[in-house]
DNA sequence: TCCTTCTGAGAAAACCTTTTCCCAAATTGC
DNA sequence: GCAATTTGGGAAAAGGTTTTCTCAGAAGGA
């Protein structure tokens, strides 16, 4: 009388003996019809899907995992709670391993190496496949050990332990995309305000800085270290276009490439505020390209993108190759950034 | 002669049995050594913990989890997979969950149907205890069906189904708070810069600012809606303090409430840039207390939190008290938001 | 007609842990 | 000294699935 051919509501999970019983086999050749395993006719091999379909039997993966060894997840650590860093990361990293029926258990361990140890128990308990630690800073480590932990760990956007396998930007290339680019636009006089002297990548990308100005025969301005914040842009802007500028000798710059976004916001204002046009009179680039930012900037932001979506992506993909018992070099790899071009620097060179 | 005390290094996990074995009982004494059950002598305890101790073994939770009916994981439902609200709720739920043991699985739907319903069968799959929705908009429902999955589910900062439970900031509170801030301080004519109509926050803040001003007897300007990026800002300010003010009387504001902390930013710039001094001229509040933002404003911005690590940490113990089959009422509970001064409204009432 | 080969399907072990009985030995009570 | 109880510990089932073996019957060949 009811409406048998609708899926079950599941209350409680229906089990392959159930699936079975009533198709009046065993669960041994249940099992096999619904995985296109073992031989029976197709009349059974039917009935049997028929069966599992109109009770909406699916299988309890708890059960497959214990036997196969094998749980379809992984683990997650990060050590950023709100960043905009390893978010993109993360969202790559889902999207790569959701289509392969993995899930990820995301273990946020802040600083503490009391939650960070509580986390990779936790995942080792669950039997995870494997392990991705991703955090905020590309230069620091998460607060855990993972060396030798029996399952296979890649590192996206955070320091890795010696001998592993990691996938980070390539800021020095981000910088030179940056560089070059006004380079091609015409510029000349390039100056360079980036973050403190305690973050790695503000060496690495003020010597990529160097590198291209040096390549190409045009004057080095020492770079400005500060903080990341607009108000360091700010002040930058200051001593850029007011002191003498010591040995380079004297001539304002032309265009300024900036460590992240929220300096280059800073800078962009305080050349308005004193009357310098951007990008008439300056152009500016940017680091990060977070949207927010870039966009309402005056102009819009041209900056530096990280891809950090694509990183989490290959990082994914690497751990399943791993987790799948396919080798793989340990070493870092550096993935490119890409240039997101506004209206800060300039028509295009091509234009 | 090797130093057989260290915890082995566990490149494939030692089982129950293999302890029971070096301790020459069988598991069944075994397990009840560890877990505490079951009687024994002091001594035959003691030796089976201390031989699991020296071996490393942990339980293996997919086993435990078979047997129990109780997999200590949650499924967390996302469709926000950069923004900034849905991340301090995930943040608060996984803080909330981690020390009961319980471990969260991560799953960025998008707004994709297809995506959703590939989620939520991996963690039914997977046997998850309960699961939480929670999303970009808290007027905007999943693209999803939760009803009737056979586990508990809780919804947090998105649109509940009928007849679930959730919480919600209370917004309306929110308004209140910032607008009645303005009063204590002695501003009369407060006026209210915020998003678009097709958002319910937009309507449910703009009443309860309404609401407050009737309360004490000021005159209403009607809200300016728009959108919520910091060009609104300032082209609000062009509306509030260029034209002739329709039937409120002309007279120009003296506070701004606004619906998020980048309008806020816009408005404070544009009012800088007309030669008004905030607070002196005009008290400005913003709403989010997105902290990047709001301490990039100069004067720093005074904005409405909505404590949304707060509204995950409560949802989570509530899921959790679900699992554990107590009752909960079915609703919408709202949470309430505080204010977070900083020095863009003038010095603290009670200063 | 008898032996071999194939076919279809079931029994049972395995994955690992917990828990409920159950039993032999030791202890207590009288 | 004998029955009743307590003590210490083990056997086995359960949880749900997969896979290997095994086996009865049918089909084919001689």
């Amino acid at each position: 009388m009811s409406s048998d051919a609708s899926p079950a509501p599941a209350k409680t999970p229906v089990t392959l003996r159930e699936v079975a019983s009533l198709a009046g086999v065993s669960v041994a050749t249940a099992s096999k019809a619904l995985n296109g395993q073992g031989r029976m006719t197709a009349e059974t091999r039917e009935r049997i899907r028929e069966t599992a379909r109109r009770l909406g039997f699916r299988p309890n993966s708890l059960a497959q995992s214990l036997l196969r060894r094998r749980s379809f997840t992984v683990g997650l650590l990060t050590n950023d709670t709100y960043g905009r860093f390893s978010l993109p990361v993360m969202s790559g990293i889902s999207d790569a391993l959701v289509d392969k029926g993995v899930s990820v258990f995301l273990c946020n361990v802040e600083d503490d190496q009391r939650l960070g140890q509580l986390h990779v128990d936790a995942m080792l308990d669950k039997r995870v496949d494997g392990i991705i630690a991703t955090g905020k800073r590309i230069d620091r480590h998460l607060p855990v050990d993972l060396s030798n932990l029996g399952v296979p760990v890649i590192y996206a956007f955070t320091q890795p332990d010696p001998g592993a396998i990691a996938f980070v930007s390539d800021d020095a290339g981000g910088a030179r995309l940056a560089v070059e680019h006004f380079w091609r636009l015409g510029r000349r006089r390039i100056a360079h305000v980036t973050g403190p002297a305690s973050f790695a990548v503000v060496h690495t990308r003020a010597q990529a800085y160097r590198d291209v100005l040096t390549e190409n025969g045009l004057p080095i301005m020492e770079p400005l270290l500060g903080s990341w914040s607009e108000a360091w842009g700010h002040e930058a802007v200051k001593k850029l276009f007011d002191g003498k500028l010591s040995k380079s000798g004297g001539e304002k710059p032309d265009a300024v490439f900036c460590g992240n976004d929220q300096i280059a916001r800073g800078v962009i204002d305080a050349l308005r505020e004193r009357g310098l046009g951007v990008p008439d009179d300056v152009g500016v680039i940017g680091f990060d390209n977070w949207q927010i930012v870039a966009e309402a900037t005056r102009p819009p932001l041209t900056s530096v993108d990280m891809n950090l979506a694509a990183l989490g992506r290959e990082a994914g993909l690497t751990l399943l190759s791993l987790v799948g018992g396919e080798p793989a070099a340990p070493g870092i790899r550096k993935l490119p950034c890409r240039l997101v071009v506004r209206q800060s620097c300039g028509r295009p060179p091509d234009g």
